[in-house]
RNA sequence: GGAGACUUAGCUCAGCUGGGAGAGCGCCACCCUUACAAGGUGGAUGUCACAGGUUCGAGCCCUGUAGUCUCCACCA
């Protein structure tokens, strides 16, 4: 028997142990229908917070739903390595020695770096058991584990063999304190405060004429090369040609024409720094500019620049250069200003745009594939679908990625180089005679290898049963955040390299914020953590908030508030199953419902419960778990707590317990994909129950157990039940004040009915068949209380209920009159509208009648 | 500069393909009724942002306006 209380410790505990070591999560009868999925690696840095137990309750929902609906369900695990996020985090538990990664070198870095590795998986694979999540552990992968750096480079080599992989020397995004190169993703624009300084540069022919710059980045002066002004300009034309004098650093550059330049920005007279600048890159590859790097890897000068400057750090450098061109009187103005300015995701810092050589791939081909199948049948279909969009705009404008990384911790690149004669090795293997070669120092974004996670896992490039068989997934399920690091990247190459988008669907979700709508950071220290309050309420109230009061695609906020509601909701199914189990205790045939004993209101309640199944099925095979628990959370409190519960104690037959464990089960599995630890505590405790409610299936639909006119009978029960309790309220009797009641049946027969009056009502008598004048009229029949009223009181009730009687008629009245109406709206509706009329002119002629009567 | 989302009860949010406005929490009154006081019963509260349009009928569809937010974009 269980506990008074819902105590959510005692329910969770053994429980998941339980469930690896029966295997129940482990994929792999091929008799059955497949479904796969893989967990989208958490990084190995740190702990999982509240998105992360968000995105993973989601997939565990839909892989516990699927196994009972019979599916093979494959769900895989992993983690990510994370590249540049743990090497950063190990790097600064070294500092903390006063080590850094150059002390030790690149192999004990690693071996650093493993150990991390290691001890945040352990962490990660307790949170993921205190989550319930149905993983199959025997597929674990790791994205740096042999089999995936196999596929990297595989992959590596085939994109560079087939031209879609090249190195370059272009203008990437360098984050001067991690020292890599960054993608153009991995770049965040924020709004800083920042000055436009206006200089002049004098011509050389002329010195007393100048034209006036206007510039954010004053250091990068010591990297231009001409000045540009738009051809069509009427200001600026006649100067191409000419020269200038550049302030920064006396030398002498060209004034070119270019349409690039906007006539309405600034001054009209634009700087050109190739180096440093990816429009002036581009111009500079037009014009064969000279490309000319200021920067050290650290942003500090090099010696590029004149002497006082080399080696100063840029914004100091900045101010430093400003001072002296002001006091030199090259300086006109200088504005505050907002603008964007990129920062490194990771370091925060500002990126510096430098020229350096580095691998790319090429995306215009691979854009185009993944466009192409959009736009086929073969898509994959986003829910809910504007994400689409997002995808396809991000797919069509997107630039070469740079992959490579000035880290250790990652895929390094397979490529070496001939100490002979420089020449380039791409290949899979090392090269025979390896000590005439050096290897690619970078290593791989991390995002190279991710984009390879949907079939890597499954053993990709060899064909095993494992990809064959669960390949493509079926669906993947993230936050819109990642949609260009990882979904987009992920079909990418999925469709080269597998011919097919690496899965069917794409559920995406929003990001959780804190109480007051912020995003939850470090900075502001709002950070909530999830195990502090599965300790507080439980797992599976915080599995149930995160997936239920959520709508598809938005962002939702942490509300603790909630988190206690849902926990009072499994108090509510906690006691239902109390008393149900108290009330079948001695009942030993619980199988079989002869629907021919059945009485009113177990027939109501099976009915409710059929439509709630249909509803909830609906919902869940559509992936929206906020509404199918809308529906069942709808049918646990109205339909069965509040009422049926109730109504059961009248007449317990044994068709009753039947019904009730029925119903009692049948609400249990269907909250189990949701809260799968106080669904098993239940389980385990009814009778006949299998070895674990894993091992279940899902309620069925049984049309032949839908009773329309029994619910429209228990409704009326329920509305004269209700109006006996507000009549109470409104007289300022008690919920238990005993009444006298006069009861007329009508299409029901008394006895049937009157028990459920009595108990309700306190009624101390019923009278049965004596028509009331002032008596109120049901479905069911006509109900009097008696009260100590004369006849102009009663008038007035009767006045009162013809009334809002009358308003009804004359809507139903004014639809049904229109012409329109009656031949545009759908039949049902009109036949619906039609009966409604009928029966409330019906109802208004007794009335009346009594009115009549009355006076 | 583009793209998208949001605006519904005091607060947080639902409202499925257009057909009589809902939940949770909070508030008021009453009730320890033998599953549950982490409860029950009854109740109050909404020009569904604004303005047009389509429609027999609009919270829902279309257009515009305002506000909030997010993403993308190289504007020196």
């Amino acid at each position: 028997m269980l506990k008074t209380h819902y105590n959510h410790v005692e329910v969770e505990k053994g429980k998941y142990e339980t469930w690896l070591k029966k295997g129940y999560f482990t994929a792999g009868d091929n008799s059955k229908m497949r479904f796969s999925m893989v967990i989208p690696p958490p990084n190995v840095t740190g702990m999982l917070h509240l998105g992360h137990a968000w995105n993973t309750t989601v997939q565990d929902i839909i892989a516990r739903y699927k196994r009972m609906k019979g599916y093979d369900v494959l769900w895989v695990p992993g983690m990510d390595h994370a590249g540049i996020a743990t090497q950063a985090k190990v790097e600064a538990k070294l500092r903390e020695q006063n080590i850094s990664r150059y002390d030790l070198g690149r192999e004990k870095f690693l071996v650093q770096a493993w150990k991390w590795k290691e001890e945040y998986a352990k962490t990660i694979h307790s949170q993921w058991s205190v989550m319930g999540l149905s993983l199959d552990y025997s597929k674990e992968r790791f994205t740096l584990d042999e089999g995936l750096s196999k596929a990297v480079k595989h992959v590596f080599v085939t994109l560079y063999n087939k031209g879609l992989i090249y190195r370059g020397e272009r203008i990437i995004n360098w984050d001067p304190v991690f020292k890599t190169a960054l993608s153009n993703i991995e770049v965040v624009h924020q709004d800083d405060k920042g000055y436009f300084y206006y200089f002049k540069y004098p011509f050389v022919e002329n010195p007393n004429e100048y034209l006036t710059v206007a510039t954010t980045r004053p250091e990068t002066m010591f990297g231009d090369v001409c000045l540009v002004v738009n051809p069509n300009d009427p200001r600026y034309s006649k100067y191409i040609g000419q020269k200038v004098i550049n302030p920064a650093n006396k030398e002498e550059i060209e004034i070119i024409g270019d349409s690039y330049v906007d006539i309405e920005f600034g001054t009209g007279v634009m700087k050109c720094t190739p180096a440093h600048d990816p429009n002036d890159f581009k111009i500079g590859e037009k014009y064969h500019l000279k490309r000319i790097n200021i920067f050290n890897d650290d942003a500090t000068m090099n010696e590029n620049c004149p002497k006082e400057y080399v080696n100063l750090d840029r914004f100091v450098c900045r101010d430093k250069l400003v001072a002296t061109l002001k006091e030199e009187g090259y300086l006109i103005k200088q504005e505050e200003i907002i603008h964007q300015v990129g920062h490194s995701e990771r370091s925060k810092t500002v990126v510096e745009p430098m020229v350096k050589k580095q691998w790319f791939v090429k995306m215009g081909p691979l854009a185009k594939q993944a466009l192409e199948n959009q736009a086929s049948e073969d898509k994959v279909e986003f829910i809910p679908e504007r994400f689409s969009k997002i995808f396809e705009n991000w797919m069509n404008d997107c630039e070469d990625w740079c992959i490579s990384r000035q880290l250790w911790w990652g895929h390094r690149i397979p490529a070496y180089y001939s100490k002979k004669d420089g020449s380039i090795l791409v290949s899979e293997t090392e090269p025979e005679n390896i000590d005439d070669y050096i290897q690619d120092e970078d290593v791989l974004d991390t995002w190279f290898s991710s984009a390879l996670w949907p079939f890597s896992t499954l053993g990709w490039p060899e064909d095993t049963e494992l990809f064959k068989r669960y390949y493509p997934l079926d669906i993947m399920v993230t936050a819109y955040d990642i949609i260009f690091f990882w979904v987009s990247r992920m079909i990418f190459q999925g469709l080269e390299f597998t011919k097919v988008a690496p899965f069917k669907k794409c559920l995406i979700h929003g990001l959780i914020r804190d109480e007051q709508g912020r995003k939850m950071s470090k900075s502001l220290g709002n950070g909530i953590d999830p195990f502090d309050v599965i300790n507080k309420y439980g797992v599976d109230a915080l599995r149930y908030f995160l997936t239920t009061s959520t709508s598809p695609g938005l962002d939702t906020r942490y509300s603790e508030e909630k988190v206690k509601a849902s926990e009072s909701y499994l108090n509510k199914i906690w006691n239902s199953a109390r008393y149900v189990l108290m009330n079948i205790e001695d009942e030993k045939n619980l199988d079989n419902i002869d629907l021919s004993k059945l009485s009113l209101v177990d027939k109501f309640i099976l009915s409710r419960l059929n439509k709630t199944i249909q509803n909830v099925t609906f919902n869940m095979e559509k992936y929206d778990f906020a509404n199918a628990s809308t529906h069942l959370y709808n049918f646990v409190y109205d339909d069965f707590t509040s009422w049926y519960l109730e109504l059961s104690k009248v007449k317990m037959t044994s068709e009753t317990k039947k019904v009730l464990l029925k119903v009692l089960k049948d609400i249990i599995l269907m909250i189990y994909p949701y809260t799968p630890f106080i669904a098993e505590e239940i389980y385990l405790s009814l009778p006949n129950h299998l070895e674990s409610i894993c091992l279940e299936s899902y309620p069925e639909f049984n049309p032949s157990e839908v009773f329309e006119e029994e619910e429209m009978k228990v409704n009326s029960l329920i509305k004269i039940i209700k109006d006996i309790r507000s009549f109470k309220v409104e007289n300022n009797l008690q919920p238990n004040a005993s009444i006298k009641l006069y009861f007329t049946a009508k299409d029901c027969s008394p006895e049937e009915i009157v028990p459920y009056l009595k108990r309700f009502s306190f009624a101390s008598e019923i009278v049965l068949n004596k028509h009331m004048l002032s008596s109120k009229i049901y479905e069911l029949g006509e109900i009097y209380i008696e009260e100590d009223i004369d006849k102009q009181e009663q008038i007035k009730k009767i006045e009162k209920e013809l009334e809002t009687l009358e308003f009804e008629i004359s809507r139903g009245e004014k639809m049904l009159s229109n012409e329109n109406f009656l031949l545009k709206a759908k039949k049902e509706k009109v036949d619906l509208e039609k009966e409604k009329l009928a029966k409330n002119l019906e109802k208004k002629k007794q009335y009346l009648n009594k009115l009549e009567s009355l006076k």
